[in-house]
DNA sequence: GGGATGTTTCGGAATCGGCCGAAGCGTCGG
DNA sequence: CCGACGCTTCGGCCGATTCCGAAACATCCC
């Protein structure tokens, strides 16, 4: 009944595998129906009907019907700061650095929760603190004046919101290092997707940059992006 | 064998009430005994001794042996920033919102890996805010110029570390708020240890104010401290 | 050396939790 | 109205995990 019994009920729903690959998967922060996640999980949908229930239950998910779907997406941007917290701790061992193809595209680009991650984010986000927009600290991020001159030039929204970091920084998984969350980093997402540089796909946490993205990333922000 | 596979071994360790338990207590960044470790976690020690080595292969753990003892303690930064933002969405559940005595006194004051958190650490950083010393935005925090002057009064060294940031605002998860934390945060920490103004209870994350703490803090600091 | 203390390993019992088959409920389309 | 579809609930099986008693190992103190 006190807090340390609240955490361990919290930590056990991520802490079995099937519900690890449904949470994994919502961590784009899109809303998935239940038989999605229960393809990705690989279990049978009434095994993932009953890892959802407990989820909602846990205060992880929402649930929203829509028709006769029912779209479940994280309760919460710090239900996905938590994730992406154990998934820098989970890829941190060094006996499970093995990566396999699926991973591959993953690596490259990929949504975390609602900003960008992967080598791409990671690219931007180097060239931003080589060019002196940004300072990324172990446990803070800053833009600086001329970052704010720079990041509103491209159209970027610079207004903080209430109660959300504007700027932080987020240690990839993959990469392990440092790429940009935070408010900024959602607005780079969001503009990335209105210009049509990234397209998200259907049913997965992947994104693949586009050939017109290709070619602005690597004039605006000096990124060239391989394969 | 995948990544997702490795985020569910690691969530597990968190998932049972046992390895909670001790996961809670050493979220303050010291190390502890097994045998101290086992009593908090409330099983024998022969149990509590096999949920340890499993936390230490999942790397959340490091052990250090010193005479017959054997300490434990949390792996690295990032496992204490996984277990406070799995605490912050534990304690966001509505349905867990009871407080039993012993959590009282650490929402009045305790450690949070490397610097002080609850009600005590929340009215320090309110007070700090209000006399114009701290500014704790959204998007991190800055000491300004009458802080650093009031600060290095109170005999805190400011300079900053490399890779870390000096002033960062850090939610509370029993009080929903942001407190300080940073180098800064630390070196308050520290300070008040030093100078006898609170001490750590010997196996909890609970920090006591002593009659003098209590009343250098109420002079230099502004903040009153009820119970 | 001998006894006490702290910690780990082993083994067996009980329990917990995941999984799927079968069945029930609501929604959509014709 | 009927069948198809998406999702959930129920019941039983089974493997994994937790727990402790007993015993072994290491270290400290006398």
């Amino acid at each position: 009944m006190s807090a340390h019994n609240q955490l361990a009920i919290v930590a056990s729903c991520a802490g079995d595998p099937a519900r690890a690959n449904m949470l994994s998967m919502l961590m784009d922060g899109r809303a998935f129906t239940a038989g999605e996640l229960s393809a990705a999980a690989g279990v049978m949908p009434q095994t993932a009907s009953g890892h959802l229930a407990r989820m909602v239950d846990a205060g992880l998910l929402v649930v929203a019907q829509q028709g006769r779907h029912r779209y479940y997406r994280l309760a919460s941007l710090q239900v996905g700061q938590m994730l992406e917290g154990m998934m820098v701790v989970a890829a941190a061992d060094p006996s499970a650095r093995r990566f396999g193809p699926r991973d591959q595209a993953m690596r490259f680009a990929r949504t975390c929760y609602d900003h960008l991650a992967g080598q791409l984010a990671i690219g931007i986000a180097d060239r931003l603190v080589a060019a002196g927009h940004l300072v990324l600290a172990d446990d803070g991020g800053e833009v600086t004046a001329s970052g704010r001159a720079f990041l509103s030039r491209q159209g970027l929204d610079l207004h903080a919101q209430p109660h959300r970091a504007f700027c932080r920084p987020c240690l990839d998984w993959s990469e392990r290092r440092y790429h940009l969350a935070g408010t900024l980093g959602t607005r780079i997402k969001e503009s990335f997707l209105a210009q049509g540089w990234i397209v998200q796909k259907p049913a997965s946490r992947t994104v693949e940059v586009t050939r017109l993205g290709r070619r602005k990333i690597r004039d605006i922000y000096g990124v060239r992006l391989e394969s």
